[in-house]
RNA sequence: GGGCGGUUAGCUCAGCUGGUUUAGAGCACCUGCCUUACAAGCAGGGGGUCACUGGUUCGAAUCCAGUACCGCCCACCA
């Protein structure tokens, strides 16, 4: 292979992506191995890749490579979620394009419309992964849409209603009037949102509806509401309100009675100590309105627009009407004062619409049991968190869990399995057949034509928190009777999630809850929870902003091993990640260098009969060492799921210890313009070396690692270093590296004096090292890369030149005649009083006698340590300037 | 309102079961080099009283308390 000067990435990566494919390297079954298996974070169907999906399934991929490498069965399953309400919104809105409302087609026009849609767009993430490089066992793609898991989903639906956990009810849901349905708790986002406190004079009734002069006063937020107002209510133990007690009022403009009652809820001290109550729209005013009676009026409709019920401003839009009557209120004498205002408004996740609380039939499920069990799961370790952080935020919601609504009024989904009854009752079974002969069972003059379908769907979640079970064993969930599968007694349960926190409950939460409660076992063992990717000014990415990058472009750019080194160099666990392009190109940088090193390692030449240079030599046995102390570090990083740290490691023992020591360490000399041959060890090692480092590179950078690994040997046909070995951890002696860094120091030392008085770099210099106990093996080294005869020395002598201290080892490069000494003594006596100044330090701990007792013995063996070795340095210094002053 | 986390070089972060040469990394920055692997490079260099205040201790970036900012989660006082 002919190598370019300048690494380019897209051929490469689509050759061995396709390569990987065809060769089912992603492939897993179960055998022998150990298992190790993660399941991907499903995006949404007609999703495309954000910087968020780089981040997250860059982390997968390199933990499932790196698992692959260390000998496990890696099994990573992929798969896309349906996405009801998101999906739902985008078709509406292409069908609002074509003129089309959903209100005017039916449910199986709708759905034929989505389902071409998913088609379309469908899956064109999954493609962008493999772009990503993400080895996917693909032939295992899931979608929690398909036949199979659809049908898990309303197993397991039936499941519940059958144990009693599922019920129907009547509750204050969140209502979206954008996407026209109702939506969890867990999808509502609190804003504190800038408003007003509207203060209304409320005329109190003289018993035939007509006002008397005298008149409470409430404030309220939503002026637009109060002709849905059921009572006024003021605290019992509030003096203040007690005339009007047995009193009815009358609601302004419409001038309706209302009676006054007392509920121990309102307080005495906020707002004005009245409150209106308005059960239809309120949670709060909901509850008091069950306890006293209230009737509910519902005035708001489901698209937020005021109805006839209201009297007034009919069809106007609740803000719109919200306005208008401050107006008309103002007009009638009722606005007393209006106040700035700002609380915490609730808005859908989804489409930002403001929500409104809003009576409605839904499905529930409950969370006691479920909850208190997957906490358990998390508390005892069984799961783990990482970071530990987010057990608090977990540990919180799973003691508060409210009951979870289940349903949602879309028609992408999977459709609750009820069927009612003409007489109201209904029967919940997996299919139409079953429910008819349920619905026989309660009065066998049924028909099929009777029964008619609850027309919610699930809430999406209610499918993904199956997932780690139903890509391996749809048929499980729900399921009691049903023995699991080998893949999932192989599989499950899985072994790391990596997940972003702003899902903790909607997912993973209710993941562990159906792990436990299905197979009786936590679904992963590990969640490492991502940061969220956000821009360089810290704002989130959106797709309104406009700030994020497209991460096709990017890798078409930089190329897929770059964007992952880019997202991973800033990404240490639960933080967020600042995205800078700058991080990319510094990936971009490092398979550069990469390519470089392998195009330095090919061009060496062997020669049978050349002898390995002292310098080699020590570079060898040194970078063996190295390799040993870094792999072990590395793999420490792993395990605690570090992985940036793991990656900064090994890019410094690429590009610092291989390339700028060790390579410039035997590296061929240049004799008549042409790179000498190399003794055939060095080669071999060095091409050892190289391959080691790519396999340590590979999990990060899959593409160029495979690239050159499949250039260094020759291999067999079906031979990949997806499958190799990880590096393994040798005993190595640390007197090795000990020596290596005293020669490393004394190369920068001359490096220093050349800078210091730009000396060219190839002119050759002469260093003198005093005295007999630098390490005489480690001098050709120092030899060749600063490029300087050295010469142990008894004294200086009357040498001229510029001295330099590498531990307690004196040097000198010698440069007759070039030499200032006055700068010399002066540079030496700044030297020395940093010294004398340390040595204050350290002796002024070792006097108090109050350390030497209580410090531990190793503490004080180093102070005195730090205490002899600058009494030596100090000597050597203090003789070096007086040699100074006397040749001067 | 409750809870959690953070504040270390220009930026992003390590270090935080207290002591390892009076604080580390990557990037950025400055100086000099197109030196036959790489200018996406090489060599050298500058830069931080570890947010603030107090406490514990022989010793604190590291432990404790308080203060100030920043972020996140939970919570509909209308």
């Amino acid at each position: 292979m002919e190598l370019a000067a300048k690494y380019s990435a897209s051929a490469v990566e689509d050759k061995w992506y396709a390569w990987w494919q065809d060769h089912k390297c992603f492939r897993s079954v179960p055998d022998g191995r150990e298992p190790y298996t993660i399941v991907i974070p499903p995006p949404n169907v007609t999703g495309i890749l954000h910087m968020g999906h780089v981040l997250n399934n860059t982390l997968n991929d390199v933990l499932i490579r790196k698992a692959r490498m260390d000998g496990k069965n890696a099994c990573w399953v992929p798969g896309t979620d349906h996405a009801s309400i998101a999906t739902e919104s985008k078709v509406v809105a292409k069908l609002k394009g074509m003129g089309i409302s959903k209100e005017d087609i039916t449910r199986e026009e709708f759905l034929k419309y989505a389902w071409e849609w998913k088609e379309e767009h469908g899956g064109i993430i999954l493609q962008q992964l493999r772009k990503l490089g993400c080895s996917c066992d693909w032939d295992r793609t899931r979608f929690t849409m398909e036949p199979a898991l659809s049908n898990a989903v309303i197993n397991t639906f039936v499941y519940f209603y059958k144990k009693g956990w599922i019920y129907k009810g009547v509750r204050m849901v969140n209502w979206d009037p954008e996407a026209l349905t109702a939506v969890s708790d867990d999808e509502v986002i609190h804003k504190d949102t800038k408003s007003h406190f509207y203060h209304l004079k409320y005329y109190i009734s003289d018993g035939n509806g007509n006002p008397t002069d005298k008149y409470l006063v409430i404030a309220t937020t939503r002026p637009e509401t109060i002709m849905a107002d059921a009572a006024i209510c003021v605290n019992p133990a509030d003096e203040r309100h007690h005339w009007l007690r047995g009193k009815k009022v009358l609601i302004p403009l419409i001038n309706r009675e209302i009676p006054v009652i007392e509920d121990d809820y309102v307080e005495m001290d906020f707002g004005t100590g009245c409150l209106k109550v308005t059960p239809a729209h309120d949670v709060h005013d909901y509850e008091i309105g069950l306890r006293h009676n209230l009737p509910i009026l519902e005035i708001i409709d489901d698209h937020g627009k005021l109805n006839e019920k209201a009297q007034i401003l009919v069809g106007e839009d609740r803000f719109v009407a919200r306005k208008k009557i401050v107006k008309l209120l103002e007009e009638a004498g009722n606005l007393l004062k209006v106040e700035d205002y700002t609380s915490p408004v609730g808005y859908s996740e989804r489409t930002d619409a403001v929500i409104e609380p809003k009576l409605s039939a839904q499905w529930f499920l409950k969370m006691d049991t479920l909850a208190k069990v997957a906490l358990e799961t998390v508390e005892s370790g069984r799961t783990k968190f990482i970071p530990e952080k987010y057990m608090n935020t977990y540990r919180h919601w799973m003691e508060n869990a409210r009951d979870w609504c289940i349903s949602r009024q879309l028609w992408w989904g999977q459709r609750i399995p009820a069927w009612y009854l003409p007489n109201g009752k209904f029967v919940v079974e997996q299919t139409f057949e079953a429910a008819l002969e349920a619905a026989k069972a309660i009065d066998p003059s049924i028909k099929p034509e009777d029964l008619h379908q609850d027309e919610d769907v699930l809430d999406t979640w209610f499918s993904s928190w199956l997932w780690p079970i139903s890509v391996f064993d749809p048929e499980l969930p729900g399921n009691p009777d049903h023995e699991p599968n080998e893949d999932l007694r192989y599989y499950y349960p899985t072994n790391d999630l990596v997940t972003g926190p702003d899902i903790i409950f909607f997912w993973v939460a209710r993941m562990i809850m159906a792990g436990e409660e299905f197979m009786g076992k936590e679904p992963f063992h590990n969640v490492y929870f991502t940061g969220i990717v956000r821009d360089k000014i810290g704002r989130k990415m959106s797709k309104t902003l406009g700030n994020s990058p497209n991460p096709l472009d990017l890798i078409n750019t930089y190329g897929a091993d770059a964007v992952r080194i880019g997202m991973l160099l800033c990404s240490s666990a639960g933080n967020d990640i600042f995205y800078d392009e700058a991080q990319i190109k510094q990936g971009a940088a490092f398979c550069n260098k990469i390519w470089n090193s392998y195009r330095l390692i090919k061009s060496f030449s062997i020669d049978e009969g050349a002898q390995q240079t002292a310098a080699a030599k020590v570079a060898i046995k040194w970078f063996g060492a190295r390799l040993s102390e870094t792999v072990a570090i590395v793999e420490d990083h792993y395990r605690k799921f570090r992985i940036s740290d793991a990656l900064m490691t090994i890019y410094k023992l690429f590009w610092d210890d291989f390339c700028s020591w060790y390579l410039e360490a035997v590296k061929p000399a240049f004799v008549d313009g042409k790179a000498a041959p190399l003794d055939a060890d060095t080669v071999n090692v060095t091409l050892d070396y190289f391959e080691s480092l790519l396999k340590l590179i590979h999990p990060v950078m899959p593409f160029i690692s495979e690239e050159l690994w499949q250039d260094l040997a020759p291999r067999g046909e079906n031979e990949t270093i997806m499958y190799a070995k990880t590096p393994v951890s040798k005993p190595y002696d640390q007197s090795v590296l000990d020596d290596f860094a005293l020669a490393a120091e004394a190369i920068n030392g001359v490096r220093g004096v050349r800078s210091q008085r730009n000396i060219a770099p190839k002119e050759r210099l002469h260093l003198m090292i005093k005295g007999n106990s630098f390490p005489a093996e480690v001098l050709p080294l120092v030899e060749k890369l600063a490029l300087a005869d050295v010469e142990k020395v008894d004294g200086f002598g009357d040498a001229q030149g510029i001295g330099f201290l590498v531990k307690t080892h004196e040097m000198m490069v010698e440069l007759q005649g070039l030499v200032n000494v006055e700068e010399e003594i002066e540079k030496s006596q700044k030297e020395l009083e940093h010294l004398q100044n340390f040595l204050a330090g350290v002796r002024a701990k070792l006097s108090n006698e109050r350390f030497t007792a209580h410090a531990p013995e190793a503490v004080v063996a180093m102070e005195r340590k730090k205490e002899s070795d600058a009494l030596s340095k100090i000597e050597i210094l203090e003789k070096k300037i007086n040699q100074l002053k006397t040749n001067k």
